[in-house]
DNA sequence: AGCTGATCATAT
DNA sequence: ATATGATCAGCT
């Protein structure tokens, strides 16, 4: 099955509706993908079946998924509870040419507008038996973008000073910097307090689950 | 059990 | 190397 590009997020959320309650299998089936076994060495499998089951087209590009409509497209895991399992990646962070303002940062544009899919992420449930929850189209409302924003401008002026070696993923209310490498030997430019090109680990923006448990409360506040 | 730092796959 | 899609796994 060949879905194109939503024209709206009305079409969107359209498609989006029609997956909600559908397993993980089904949707491959769809698409004729294998469902794998676990996801140790498929990690991104469940993101990338469902952007091609929803029509995304940003590929590998730094922008939203889908660009016309301005909208990113995030699974969010969830536990036996129903809670996040796992934080959010959000972007990679160009650690040379840093951007200055929070109103053009990446990090702003991805998080303006984004479609949520949460999905059953409990490990005694199998892969393709795991059943995709109904979307939610989330903007940050002002106290949200406040904090984000706050941690953007915090963790950004970090690394503006030259501190990038002393930032842990303790740091950032909602937003976090921790490493997003292949493995720990993988290295990218950074800029030390002098100044100087150094390689360091290359680094990303993620959420934490304080924020998407917000986000799915506020959607569905008698569900937990 | 939650969290941080490390890791896996793929496209360009 | 850098971007996307993320989850893994050991430590506290």
């Amino acid at each position: 099955m060949v879905t194109s590009p939503p024209l709206s997020e009305n079409e969107l959320l359209e498609s989006a509706s029609k997956i909600a309650g559908k397993t993980l299998r089904q949707i491959a089936n769809q698409q004729r993908l294998e469902t794998p076994d676990n996801q140790t060495h498929h990690k991104g499998w469940v993101g990338q079946l469902l952007e091609l089951s929803l029509g995304a087209t940003a590929g590998s590009l730094p922008e939203p998924d889908f660009l016309h409509i301005g909208v990113e497209l995030k699974t969010l895991p969830l536990n036996r509870t129903g809670k996040p399992k796992e934080s959010t990646f959000v972007c990679a962070i160009n650690l040379t040419n840093l951007e200055s303002q929070w109103e053009n940062s990446l990090v702003q544009r991805k998080l303006s507008r984004v479609l949520w899919l949460p999905i059953e992420a409990d490990p005694d449930i199998p892969l393709a038996a795991r059943r995709i929850g109904s979307a939610i189209l989330w903007s940050p409302d002002k106290d949200q973008e406040s904090v984000l924003r706050r941690d953007w401008e915090e963790l950004m002026d970090m690394i503006a000073m030259g501190e990038l070696e002393q930032i842990t993923a303790h740091q950032g209310q909602y937003l976090q910097i921790r490493p997003k490498a292949s493995n720990s030997k993988a290295l990218c430019k950074g800029i030390n307090s002098e100044g100087e090109e150094i390689l360091t680990l290359p680094r990303g923006f993620y959420l934490r689950t304080i924020l998407t448990m917000q986000i799915l409360n506020q959607h569905d506040p008698e569900i937990k």
